[in-house]
DNA sequence: CTGTTAGCGCATTCAT
DNA sequence: ATGAATGCGCTAACAG
């Protein structure tokens, strides 16, 4: 591996002036400029990053904390999103997964801290509020996605689970329906169904529909869960028309257990899931469901992650520029252009992904329903 | 941050000293140990991983080049298995991805290298054998993944795609089955598209049942063309009593082509999948599909890659040790065991997994079959 | 066992 | 405009 000493060698310069050429930090002789320029390409030469790395004290990596790779597409698309903002800003992005677990996320936070990133996006799951506070002590940028931390607010990316189930709900009420069952987790106190199950309640209550609790039905959050729901639903002869699930495959399982039993999706029971899996357009009918906008939420994390970093560079400048006599300090710390960051800005909302499951209310058909007089067999 | 020498200073030695405990590199008498520790927890010491990398020229971070971490759950996969190996090794991933484009590809590989990583795991779709021949001459050891360059052999870690299609055909074959059709890609002159294709005849012929063109049915490879397909394949009116498709997707729309010309899967026609995807288990019948053992892929290809860097530290150290007075190397350097691979080791054959879609070949069923008579409403 | 010293490759300041 | 010299934080050779 070549470095600066044999370019500047080979291009009879100091390697002070091979420095200055490669950072265009200062003027330059043209001739010499070209001088080096060809040494560089002959001798293949590329900068060594961690020298560089050491004396200009930032590593041009951005940190990303995600919970497993695997769990489905969720941090795949975000970290599309992310690299979509961070290779065009000439950085790295350094990956590592915390499974959710409390140790794992805080020592991969730490190695990511160690590693000097210039700026972390994290989704935490497993760490208190309290440690992330104490996290985003550190004198690196962090920010959070999916979670909004007190105090830290203007440093969270996160998706209003609740407003998307009331989109899913006002949806159904839209197209004439007041009977709407709601096939939810059993894992009542986790905060993602809080979420969904303020949102159905609000959008109930702002069309002046009453909350009649048999319309809901716990199960496990899977695809034999939202079966047995509706079997359970289907018992209690509560009369529906459509139902929201809690996610997709609950809404799989539910409009399955609904054609067992020879009521039709949408003619009978309009159905909604929630997450827009895959396999939503993959069953018949294609399932209406709530998309989370998650590769769009990886890009706002990286974005605003790289303002608070443009924004700490800025202010580090505006000090050396006060104390020290009056340098070209602008070239080297480049500075780039920072941008506000409002609350909604970082604030996303879930659309609907409008498919072939839901039909509009309609009087005849549920009169002949078999909904209410269906039994389990 | 708080950096060596202000250790040193605190614990009242020398900054070798603590350079030394913090790398167990030599003896240090114990209570120079005990200050030295108790220094780095005060001022919360974290070695500066630059400077190491620096003077080390290692820096402890494995590339990994993937195509997209987005396109279904593959490379999450293979993220997944490369984690499990290159964590307990206390080293980073640094991803990137190239999407499948040559200059993306070449690009993301140029800049890992210049990251210094320690090995490479590389995903190439669009490089040629001859530039990854040439990327490969690089001083890091380079490991290609679901690709045989020649050559270069002992460095791929691959699927043997056309055997997994022959597991899946012999599958039929041992249910009684022999029109066995093949739901095939049009894209034939793909690499993956012929592996497939072989496996299908070479399963033919080992059975002795002679391939039939007419049971071949090509289209785009996605769940429309799986639909097509089928369509065609009635029409013709040639009679089969299972298929392969070229991938899950396109099964998928073969069954509900099936379906919507009354045919019961797999009562009267068997089907088999492939890739596993995991629309294979909601549909009904789930899916009997052939599974790619992409998180083993991923492992095996982190384990030889870090088993190439340890077999040349070795060497390394090999050469030092001759040339130098023999010092205590071994703790600089760390050797590792390397352990050898067979080409066997580094090749994997899918898996099948068998569900619901396949049924033994049933001549009273046959007699009775819509398949033949049926033809396009 | 331990402290002193010399780089690793680069950016930057200070002279010129 | 340019070269020489200094130091970023760390490891390792050298000399006690």
């Amino acid at each position: 591996m070549a470095t600066i000493k044999d370019v500047s060698r080979l291009a009879n310069v100091s390697i002070s002036t091979v420095s200055r050429v490669i950072n265009k930090s200062l003027k330059v002789s043209p001739d010499k400029v070209e001088a080096v320029m060809k040494a560089m390409e002959d001798l293949n030469f590329q900068p060594n990053s961690f020298a560089q790395a050491l004396v200009n004290k930032k590593s041009n990596c951005i940190g990303v904390l995600v919970g497993d790779l695997c769990g489905g597409p969720f941090f795949a698309q975000m970290m599309r999103g992310i690299e979509n903002v961070i290779l065009p800003a000439n950085k790295f992005v350094i990956v590592m997964s915390g499974k959710h677990e409390h140790d794992r996320e805080k020592n991969s936070i730490e190695a990511l801290l160690l590693r000097r990133c210039d700026a972390l996006v994290v989704h935490s799951k497993a760490l208190s509020d309290q440690e992330l506070i104490e996290i985003a002590r550190s004198d690196v940028p962090i920010v959070f996605v999916n979670r909004l931390v007190p105090t830290l607010e203007d440093r969270c990316v996160w998706v209003d689970i609740s407003s998307g189930m009331e989109t899913a709900v006002n949806h159904l009420i839209k197209q004439g329906h007041k009977r709407i069952a709601y096939i939810a987790s059993d894992e009542v106190n986790n905060q993602d169904a809080k979420d969904r199950m303020d949102g159905y309640h609000r959008a109930l209550n702002n069309a002046g529909i009453e909350f009649d609790n048999d319309l809901v039905s716990l199960a496990f959050p899977d695809e034999n869960g939202g079966h047995n729901a509706i079997e359970s639903l289907l018992m209690r002869d509560v009369g529906f028309t459509a139902f929201v699930a809690y996610n997709d495959a609950m809404a799989v399982g539910a409009v399955s257990a609904l054609t067992e039993n020879n009521i039709s999706v949408p003619e009978e029971v309009s159905a909604i899931g929630f997450d827009n899996n895959l396999i939503t357009n993959y069953i018949k009918p294609k399932l209406t469901t709530v998309r989370y906008p998650i590769e769009e939420v990886g890009e706002t994390a990286a974005k605003l992650a790289l303002n608070v970093l443009y924004a700490r560079e800025r202010e580090e400048y505006e000090e050396r520029k006060e104390k020290e006599t009056n340098k070209s300090y602008e070239k080297k710390f480049d500075l780039h252009e920072v941008v506000e960051f409002t609350r909604e800005d970082l604030k996303f909302i879930p659309d609907l992904i409008v498919r072939d499951s839901v039909a509009p209310y309609d009087e005849a058909v549920v009169r002949e329903s078999k909904v209410k007089k269906q039994k389990k067999k």
